[in-house]
DNA sequence: CAACAAATTATTGTTGACGATTTTGTTAGG
DNA sequence: CCTAACAAAATCGTCAACAATAATTTGTTG
C-alpha cells in the first residue's frame, strides 16, 4: 500500500494537457483542471482530494484550496462539508437548463458574430474546422473534440461580447459532465461540415440562416442523450475507478 | 497610525449585511462581500486586504483567499500579482458588454416565466414590488434599490431555469459597478412601477409584451448612464478613499 | 456467518509563521 | 527646489504542522 505522502506522479489526468513543466500559479492550475474536465478526462463524482493535487502540480495545499473553490463557484464541482470536493454530476434539470442556456447564448453569440466577423476570424475558423475535420479522419477523437470546443470559444470570442463569452465558456466547461452522465454513446461532436455550413452562413451575413443551423447543430447534440436513461447511480462506481492520487501502477 | 494587527471592528461595510453574529463558512463570507457590491457599499478599485477582512469575519487570512478566489472567478474583483485584491472597475467595453448580456439572458428568463410562472409566483412577485416602492416613498432608497434586484432575482428563479438564473445573478453583481463608474445621477431603480407592468403582461400571458417592456425599462437603466464621460481615472481616488481596514476614528 | 462496536487510518479544516515583492518614506546630491 | 538612490513598512505568496471530522478496517459477539 503505498503512502500518498511521497510525491506520486502526475497521474495521467494531465498527460494530454501540460507536458513537464509543473505550473505555479492558481489560475493555470485552474485552467488545466477545467481543461480536464472540458476533455472528459475528469468524470463526475471523483473526488478532489487536496494533497494529491498539491502533489501533482508541486504547489501546497493551500493553492489547490483557491483552486478548488474556483471550480466549485463554476459549479464544475461541488463542496461537501468536512468530505470535500467532488466533480459535479449534473442532474436531468441542470442538463436541460444547460442545454436551453446554451441556445440563448450562443444564438445571440452568432448574431453579434455575424455582424462583426471579419476575413480574420474567417480564416481563424476555417483553420481549426480542417484541423477538426483532420482530427477525427486520423482516429484522434479526443483532439478532434476539443477543437471542436475550440470552434465554439472562438466563435464566442469574435463575437465581442466579453460577457457572453464567459457565460459560454462556463457552459461547454459542464456540458462533458451531462454527456459523460447521460450519454450512452461514446461519439459525440463527429457531425459532417455542421461548423463549416455555419461559418458560410457568417460570412453571408445571414443571421436567420447561422442561427437555424446552430439550433440544428445543437439539437443533434442533444440527441444523441439519453436522458430517459440515467447512469446517475455509478457515481461512486465510476469515483472510485478514477480515484485521483491512488495510481499504484 | 493605528496597527492593522488589533482587530479592527467590523468595518461599515457589513453594516447592512449581517447582524453581528460572524459568518464562519466561505461562501457566507462570499456571499456578504457580493452583497456588500450589489448594495453599492464597495466601489470599484477598493483594495480588499485580506488581513482586514480576516480579522472583520474572524476567520484566517487562508479562508478569505478562497473567498477573493471566488470574487475573481466572477469578475467582481481583479487579482494583480504580489499586490493584491480589487473591486473590479469595468471598462466601457465591459459595461456595455454587461448590458447586451443582461438583454439576451433576461429576455430568456421572460419568456421562461410568461410559460411556467404560477400564481405563487405571481404572488412573491408583487410583495416586493410593493416593499420596493413603499422603500421609494419612505426614502430608504438602499433598500428599495435591493428589492430591485430581489424582484430580478425571483423572476430569473421562477423561470426555472438554474443556469440562466446565475447567469443573471452575475451580470446583477457586475451591473452596480458599472454604475458606480459611468453613473453620475444617483438616483437608479426609481422607475414608475415598470416591474409591475411586466408582471402584469407575463400573467396575461403575453411573451411579446412582457418582452419589449423589459427592453424598456432595462433601456431607461442605460439611458442613465453616461458612457462618454468616463470617470475611470478617479480609481486610485476613491480608493484610498474607501480603503478598507484604514477606519481610524 | 452476520451484525454490531471499537480502534485505526485518511482527509479535510484551521492556524501560525517565514520569505519575497511591492510600496512608502527618507535622505543625499544636483 | 527637484530628482534619484536608499531604508523601512506593509502586504502578498508559500509552506509546514496541528486539530477535527468522516471513512475504513478490524475485532468481538450473538
Amino acid at each position: 500500500m503505498p503512502s500518498t505522502r511521497t510525491a506520486n506522479r502526475p497521474s495521467k489526468l494531465l498527460d494530454g494537457a501540460v507536458g513537464v513543466t509543473t505550473p505555479r500559479s492558481v489560475n493555470e492550475i485552474f485552467e488545466v483542471l477545467r481543461d480536464a474536465v472540458v476533455s472528459q478526462r475528469l468524470s463526475p463524482g471523483v473526488q478532489l482530494k487536496e494533497q494529491p493535487l498539491a502533489s501533482a502540480f508541486g504547489v501546497n495545499r493551500a493553492a489547490i484550496r483557491q483552486v478548488l473553490a474556483k471550480l466549485a463557484n463554476c459549479k464544475l464541482a461541488v463542496h461537501r462539508l468536512n468530505r470535500g470536493v467532488f466533480v459535479a454530476s449534473p442532474s436531468r434539470e441542470e442538463a436541460v437548463s444547460i442545454f436551453h442556456a446554451r441556445r440563448v447564448v450562443e444564438t445571440a453569440i452568432i448574431e453579434l458574430a455575424v455582424e462583426r466577423m471579419d476575413a480574420h476570424g474567417l480564416r481563424e475558423l476555417r483553420t481549426i474546422i480542417a484541423q477538426e475535420q483532420a482530427g477525427y479522419l486520423s482516429g484522434k477523437l479526443r483532439e478532434a473534440s476539443k477543437l471542436s470546443v475550440q470552434f465554439h470559444r472562438t466563435l464566442a470570442q469574435k463575437a465581442g461580447n466579453s460577457v457572453l463569452e464567459q457565460f459560454l465558456e462556463e457552459i461547454v466547461a459542464r456540458t462533458p459532465l451531462v454527456v459523460l452522465s447521460f450519454n450512452v454513446t461514446d461519439n459525440l461532436g463527429c457531425e459532417g461540415g455542421e461548423h463549416a455550413k455555419i461559418v458560410d452562413a457568417i460570412e453571408a451575413r445571414d443571421a436567420a440562416l447561422a442561427v437555424r443551423l446552430l439550433h440544428e447543430h445543437l439539437g443533434h447534440l442533444e440527441n444523441k442523450l439519453a436522458f430517459d436513461e440515467h447512469l446517475q447511480p455509478d457515481e461512486l462506481e465510476r469515483a472510485i475507478f478514477h480515484s485521483l492520487g491512488s495510481a499504484n501502477d
